[in-house]
DNA sequence: TCTGGGGTCCTAGGACCC
DNA sequence: TCTGGGGTCCTAGGACCC
């Protein structure tokens, strides 16, 4: 029989906050938040932060002026930052443990399962070493299964685990007496309204959710919450997965930093939308075989006629290609664009993947003309990786840079741009 | 004036076939 | 033409995650 399964959870604190503390160290102990694309609102917050009451989510506009008032520093979202620092994390996650699943941005997992180390000290050292080595404060919580492994991680993050940044979920005497502390939608898989739903039931902590029937709970929510259930239990459903699935989907859409009622505008904003959408195809070595296109007013914006619509267009044969997806974007626009409406945002769906290995060939394609647009795509990668993003552009997206995003706090890439490297005075 | 972006999974219901 | 069951495929929408 093989031995039970223990799952770890390595979760980066404040992970956005943490990066941009890095490389201003004067910001330790001090308020940071980090505000999502186009400064919207906030989605990243020191415990200063967090502990001045602001809240996840809140509105940027509305947080301003107590920001500036209780000197809390403010960042935009730096992305080619945080991924470059969660990659250095995970590659040092990943030495700890014969097996590793990277679940997000900032989280994870790790199988410890037979491994013969007192896993609590082995699990300090691990935090130990990822702050040494890249100056990230992680937590780690160990347990049967993904669910309560999360619920550990969370517990040691708040401060109840007597060993710091580290939890064991197996350590703790009387679980269940901890499961009554806590609230449905503190565990993993559980949002307001399954709360809610649940509260409706008479169901109102986790403790009581464990003890309660998963047939049941299949019935009227599905097998979702049967495997929450059955996972606090303590038995295993939700396994580890080492290979990253393949992509179903590759979603590119912005709001823009201004409302837009230009076509031109629009067009310029989702010829980025195509070429990005392309690029990320031939990273992962996918070909679409439908492109969809959506424009859109502002939902909050009740004062004005809203308009929403999405067309969408199928190739001959999955492609990649940027010039393609360019002209089908373009095409579909061209159909649902209509005058005087503010646009807010836009964006390109390929919601039909396929690898390209196995991509078919059209029978009445000539294998020489795939061939050279290939060798075209391969070509275009390499110069903008060698000189910089974007160095090599399609005419029709740079006739605007209207839509482009508001980035007024943005922090330099210190890790990946030669130019914006961090200089030090002495 | 100002409210993110990118995903996944599951389910229900309709269309269609045998 | 009618009746009925069972299966598959597809899509839209709802729920969740970070």
């Amino acid at each position: 029989m093989s031995p039970a399964p223990i799952f770890a959870i390595a979760d980066c604190n404040n992970f956005y906050a943490s990066c941009e503390r890095v490389f201003q160290p004067k910001l330790n102990g001090k308020p940071v938040v980090v505000l999502s694309n186009n400064d919207g609102c906030v989605i990243a917050r020191s415990n200063e932060a967090k502990a001045l009451g602001i809240k996840m989510g809140a509105p940027y506009f509305k947080i301003e002026q107590y920001a500036k008032q209780e000197g809390i520093a403010v960042f935009s979202s730096n992305y080619a930052l945080y991924g470059d620092m969660s990659q250095r994390v995970m590659q040092i996650l990943a030495s700890f443990a014969p097996r590793s699943e990277v679940y997000s941005i900032d989280e994870c997992f790790l199988d410890f399962t037979g491994l013969p180390q007192n896993l609590t000290e082995y699990s300090l050292e691990v935090c130990t070493v990822v702050k040494q080595w890249t100056g990230i404060p992680i937590s780690i919580g160990i347990a049967p299964t993904k669910t309560l492994a999360k619920l550990a991680n969370r517990l040691a993050k708040n401060g109840h685990s007597h060993m710091g940044p580290v939890l064991d979920w197996r350590t703790i005497a009387d679980t269940d007496a901890v499961l009554k502390t806590i609230a449905l939608d503190d565990l993993w898989g559980i949002s307001r309204r399954w709360k809610d739903k649940l509260n409706q039931i008479g169901i109102h902590h986790a403790l009581a959710l464990k003890q309660s029937d998963p047939k049941y709970l299949r019935q009227h929510f599905g097998v979702v919450m049967e495997r929450i259930v059955t996972e606090l239990k303590g038995i295993s459903c939700i396994a580890l997965e080492e290979m990253p699935t393949p992509k179903k989907q590759i979603l590119t859409s912005r709001s823009f930093g201004e409302r837009l009622s230009d076509y031109d505008d629009l067009r310029a904003a989702v010829t980025h939308f195509a070429t990005r959408s392309a690029e990320k195809c031939r990273q992962q070595q996918l070909t679409t075989q439908v492109l969809s296109v959506f424009i859109h007013t502002s939902p909050f914006d009740t004062a004005n006629p809203q308009y929403a619509n999405s067309a969408t267009i199928e190739f001959d044969r999955p492609t990649s290609n940027t010039s393609q997806l360019i002209a089908a974007a373009q095409q579909g626009l061209k159909r649902i664009f209509r005058r005087g409406f503010s646009y807010q945002r836009a964006g390109i769906l390929l919601p039909d993947l396929w690898s390209a290995n196995v991509a078919q060939i059209s029978l009445f394609d000539s294998g020489e003309s795939n061939l050279r647009s290939d060798q075209l795509m391969t070509a275009l990668d390499d110069i903008n990786r060698k000189h910089g993003k974007r160095s090599i552009r399609y005419a029709s997206e740079i006739l605007s840079k209207r839509w482009q995003m508001r980035q007024q706090f943005k922090s330099p890439s210190y890790t990946t741009n030669i130019k914006e490297l961090l200089t030090i005075q002495i």
